[in-house]
DNA sequence: TCTGTTTATGGTAGCGCTACCATTAGCGTG
DNA sequence: CACGCTAATGGTAGCGCTACCATAAACAGA
């Protein structure tokens, strides 16, 4: 008797032992049933059932050099973006056989580099990340890594194979524009911890209020304040944005520049900390101040007043990262590589400087 | 010439050829250094990094029959709660081999049996499950996944193997109590959908108001009224909850019960629509009515009234999950097969009733 | 009828690693 | 000096699956 290191599971040898037919046929038949004649078929899924049989993926992988993994890299677990953007991702991946593994890089490219490389231990079927700003190792990997590779979240001119996003700078431009239209005229711009997103945000605003004659530097609380504000010992260098944080950058900002008559926040979070300051200190939103975020989470709707954002399509974003990935494990063609899902400018009561009555509740809830 | 499939990566006989020793003499070195000799470490240490070498952990699984991957469970990726308990589980998994694997329930039994069966084809190292209520056949899988099983976010005397949460009733008892010493009288209980820690919650609630004699069932916004809410297009069973959701589910439960003077929301994102409905109405917090919330998010604090809450220990059950598990695999005992992480109620401006004066910004964010 | 092509199935030989046992050398014991 | 023990290393034989090639049968074209 040779001695046997299974665990007692039944293997593929076994499946096809009771089915009365060879192993690589049981293979076949689980991989593509199109391969096998029905009668077989019908054998060997009945074989299945009756012994329970469950595929060993390890095995599957080492012998094919590839496996189910789809490795996906975000920045942040915590904002409610890239939640968004991995429900997106979950809900396309569905019910196939793919598996999904998400790296948080925090925004550190060393831990993405890391992340990436972990990554490729288990030879993933596919990859997902976030943005562009890989360091130039990172970049090598995802170009080396055998697989297709989807970014996502933003745009570029030379993406690794393919990107899905929108563009920042647009987005930004487009939100300051409508501050302008609606009769602002110093417009800050508020901000945490500053990415290649935010900056590409602020340099829409930057030149949407150069074109309009209004740009004044003072009226933007740039990264490097929050140096200052880690030392007063508030947040640290990975802390995400809270509405506390947008509470204490309004006040600062204020100090700095006290005919301030509007703010674009670089999200929501931080737009909603804005509106509790103004309520604390009783100053009129829209009609003293103006308050816009970007992202448009769930409750810029519902505040009161409702407050303006940018709407970006992150589930969707997510959701089609994960349908082309699928389409080019597929063998379909797939020649499109940069893909501009958009934004909306949503306009609404924080941002009504001329006070037009605002929207009534039930309908905005479309 | 025999024919290789290998994707011309280096392999452990490469490194075990160029080092001068045997294969598993390498596979040692990797696993576990203090099994092999100074001189020859040095020396594999040496050809792994001239080789750029990095294990396959497909060969390394079957081989083992087992993985570096941990599987978690989660019933939502949307929800800030999870989404700090998955921080604190990546937070615990820092630097180690280890792997994180997520699957999302959306709070679905079937799903979750489903997800398991698929997270077991890749034997883990270890499982981290949301919650006690698993389908028998789940509790099954869990029992004979032949590796260590953390359950996290509640308590029950009867763990598969260790859990680690906070008592839900206790919590929901507690808020209650907090809010009848405030002085209110006729609170009523909002929620969305209702999983089992929310209903957890709710008994906690009933059985404050039963013991001040202050119960009435009006006052519940259960569960079964959100079917009404969904065919009214509003919102779906698989959708979390919103600010908007807390706008109109307050706005019925006032027209069910109009002497309402307060309210416990089963999460805070209830809570801060409900604010907004106050706001919306003219309805004064916490004077003429009192608010609320569950989990203590970010935004309790910061809002205006700042908003009261339970504070649940979100990161620390994902990391303490993960450190356990960590422990158990390492082989050092550990018989503490419930821990109780507790909360706390923060007792805010929103249920401040008599009006003692709020506290200072500034020191409540400590 | 012969040849070439397609379809359905099977056998063999890996994939890269580790469990298990064997071997060797060094050392202490009685 | 035979014996047992430990520490360090190696060899062999899998783990369960699939790539690759072989085979056999059915069919088409000339």
């Amino acid at each position: 008797m040779s001695k046997r290191r299974t665990d007692g599971r039944p293997t593929i040898a076994d499946v096809a032992q009771r089915a009365g037919v060879g192993a690589i046929t049981v293979s076949r038949a689980l991989r593509d049933p199109s391969l096998v004649s029905d009668m077989l078929r019908e054998k060997i899924d009945t074989a299945v059932r009756e012994l329970g049989y469950v595929p060993n993926l390890a095995a599957r992988t080492l012998a094919s050099t590839r496996s189910d993994v789809v490795g996906v890299l975000v920045p942040s677990l915590t904002q409610h973006i890239f939640a968004d953007v991995l429900r997106g991702i979950y809900d396309g991946i569905g019910q196939t056989r793919l598996h999904i593994q998400v790296g948080n890089t925090r925004y550190d490219l060393d831990e993405e580099d890391r992340l990436l490389a972990e990554l490729l231990r288990h030879k993933p079927a596919g990859l997902i990340v976030s943005g562009v700003d890989q360091s130039a190792a990172g970049r090598r990997m995802l170009e080396k890594a055998n697989c297709p590779v989807i970014q996502i979240m933003d745009l570029t001119d030379n993406p690794v194979n393919k990107i899905i996003g929108f563009s920042h700078h647009d987005a930004g431009k487009a939100m300051t524009q409508h501050l302008i239209e609606a009769g602002y005229r110093r417009i800050g711009f508020l901000s945490g911890w500053m990415n290649s997103r935010s900056k590409g945000r602020l340099s829409g605003y930057v030149e949407a209020l150069e074109e309009a004659g209004l740009y004044d530097p003072r009226l933007i609380n740039p990264a490097g304040d929050l140096e200052a504000l880690a030392l007063r010992g508030s947040w640290d260098r990975h802390q995400y944005s809270t509405p506390s944080m947008g509470r204490q950058l309004l006040a600062d900002l204020w100090k700095a520049a006290p005919d301030m008559d509007a703010v674009f926040c670089n999200n929501d979070v931080l737009a909603l900390g804005a509106l509790f300051e103004c309520q604390a200190r009783g100053v009129a939103v829209p009609r003293q101040f103006g308050i816009a975020g970007f992202n448009d989470e769930d409750f810029m709707e519902a505040a009161s007043p409702s407050l303006s954002s940018v709407r970006t399509h992150r589930w969707k974003v997510g959701h089609d990262a994960v349908i082309a990935l699928r389409r080019q494990l597929d063998g379909e063609p797939d020649d499109e590589r940069v893909v501009d899902v958009g934004f909306d400018v949503m306009k609404r009561a924080s941002t009504d400087r001329m006070g037009k009555p605002a929207q009534p509740r039930d309908a905005a809830a479309e």
